[in-house]
DNA sequence: CCTTGTTGTAATTGACTGATAACTAACTCT
DNA sequence: AGAGTTAGTTATCAGTCAATTACAACAAGG
């Protein structure tokens, strides 16, 4: 784990990592490269060559969240290809909590031309990648997002996921599933 | 609409309706107090005189927003005492897109302490009403505030609610209902 | 009319932060 | 070996922005 010197590929990927963990705590204009830097052990200057800027790094964030969930539906596919499967399969993505956190700060980014329009991109591709992987009508489709976005602000929250806040009304509704 | 000398709790309210507008439109950190000041019509100095920090008010901005979500939800209750009612009084504050964005970028903000703790807080309430107002069980409640998240996140990206992008699948989910 | 409290502003500041520039160190391929 | 390319740093700038201070306008009561 000592210092290495990587391609710019194999660096532009541990600076995605440490990109996500940052992201997700304080959002797009909360977060500084230099945390970013820090995070992945580089300096900052080298953080916004690698990406050009801020907004892009941001951008590439968002990308990689989308592929990972993507990732993660195909292969629970693989395994039994109902929305059950996914259902489970995200669940653990809420394992790591910042993860779908940046998905919900890029939502929230929308107006931003940028970001809305990769956004609107990535979640239409989402929900039929959801269908065509398991035969859902869109309403059956529907629920399994609306279900998903609950988790995942529930899961933003605190009061879902590993080491959640532990609050009554949010056992609650995790109880009624 | 001449430049008036209203007492502080009065400008207070005009400052917060500013502040809903700018919040929804970049969260916390992306929003200036001066574009707050500018859309209030008074100089920034005197927002933060008047909420003491840009946090108390961005704090103060989100009770303000789940108060009108309450207000809605009782008033709906009135008329007729069921979620179908709630949900027409949810897609109506849909109309102020920036109203749920706030919402959104409180969920997306809440590794911040205080603004954790407020969130949970009104989030809570919100399902506790819900479920008062209805008599509707832990599941149906579920199933209800899923729905709001998802058309949320929908408003957030500006596919659904007025002034929407035309996005084939979001067609298709708000179909489906 | 004058004094006291309140509403409001202009000017400033000091800390922060994304981005650039200039440079150094390491690998690669003859 | 050494020329050229790629990885990475230090130093620094230029702009931004929340917050403070000091002051001005206005109202109301005595």
């Amino acid at each position: 784990m000592a210092k290495t010197r990587l391609t710019a590929a194999e660096r532009g990927e541990e600076v995605l990592d440490a990109a996500v963990q940052a992201f997700g705590e304080a959002g797009f204009a909360g977060t500084k490269t230099d945390e970013i830097a820090r995070l992945a052990g580089v300096s900052q200057p080298y953080v916004i060559r690698l990406f050009g800027t801020k907004q892009q790094l941001f951008l590439a964030t968002e990308q990689r969240v989308c592929d990972r969930i993507e990732d993660a539906f195909r292969r629970a596919a693989e395994k039994k290809a109902d929305l059950a499967s996914l259902g489970e399969a995200y669940r653990e993505l809420m394992a790591e909590r910042e993860l779908l956190v940046v998905l919900l700060h890029g939502f929230a980014a929308s107006r931003e031309p940028a970001v809305g329009d990769a956004v609107r991109e990535r979640f239409g591709g989402i929900y039929k990648l959801v269908r065509e992987l398991t035969g859902a009508s869109a309403e059956e489709a529907r629920e399994f997002l609306a279900t998903g976005m609950l988790l995942t602000v529930m899961a933003a929250m605190g009061v879902a996921g590993p080491d959640s806040i532990d609050c009554p009304w949010a056992s609650e509704i995790l109880d009624s599933f």
